[in-house]
DNA sequence: GGATATACCTTATCTGTCAAGGTATATCCT
DNA sequence: AGGATATACCTTGACAGATAAGGTATATCC
């Protein structure tokens, strides 16, 4: 879901020898993301990851058939809308928007990752009773 | 993967519609949360889930078939060993045990969760430039 | 005209989760 | 003695999300 740099696609194929769990650690938060950029406005997907890859020092950004996965989902779900844009200079290019529906559960998503932030540090640390 | 007290299960089955991320959201730490468990000594399956149900408020335990299948995952990788435990009162008891491997994995995993969080702090907050 | 960057999309496959079943033992209550 | 309950382990089948590997099309640069 995430790119590595080096060899992270395959450290999945082994299955039980993953080199890295980057990959399954941000599974369940790629819409949140999503919803997140389109909160500062209407965007196309190329730019939505570029700017994930930027904001994350070119460490991270979406594999492509994610990122329009998600885009699926999320439009399905009701939580953003999709027009083509007005045409410019380079390829065409699919906008989204965030509709009311998904700007409530971005918020209802945000609150949750404080829950499940909090609940991780209190089962991934090892402390004495 | 957690156990949610009222219809999570049931929110799964939709696929867009989810009432909960708290699953997905979690995914991915399976094993590192019973290696921390098992830093604190051999232990045995039900025992392990009940400690991170207290220590969660009840919250949240692993579903069996996740516990078990992570126990076998975790095994194959060689992160952890097995054994039956002496015959005693009640039902019979397998053991873990975490390996050195186990234990440098659980060291890295730890630091990939410190990476992650601050990454995903950057990602889904809304702040202007 | 070829390389490169942009921009979108589909299909098949893999992995982790988990609902729904199962087995077996020990204790408590009547 | 018999039933309920708690403990404790395990398997199978189905599903959702991620993504490798393919594809299409346009515009710019050399």
């Amino acid at each position: 879901m995430i790119t590595l740099p080096h060899g992270a696609a395959d450290s999945r194929r082994k299955g039980v020898f993953r080199l890295s769990i980057s990959a399954d650690t941000l599974r369940g938060h790629t819409d949140t993301i999503i919803l997140t950029q389109l909160m500062r406005g209407d965007n196309y997907g190329y730019e939505i990851n570029k700017t994930i890859q930027q904001r994350t020092g070119g460490k991270y950004g979406f594999k492509e058939a994610t990122l329009y996965t998600a885009f699926k989902r999320l439009e399905a779900a009701g939580l953003i809308t999709s027009y083509w844009g007005e045409d410019g200079p380079g390829a065409r290019r699919r906008y989204y928007s965030i509709t009311d529906d998904g700007r409530e559960t971005w918020e209802k998503n945000c609150r949750e990752w404080q829950d499940t932030r909090a609940l991780l540090d209190a089962l991934i640390s090892f402390e004495e009773e």
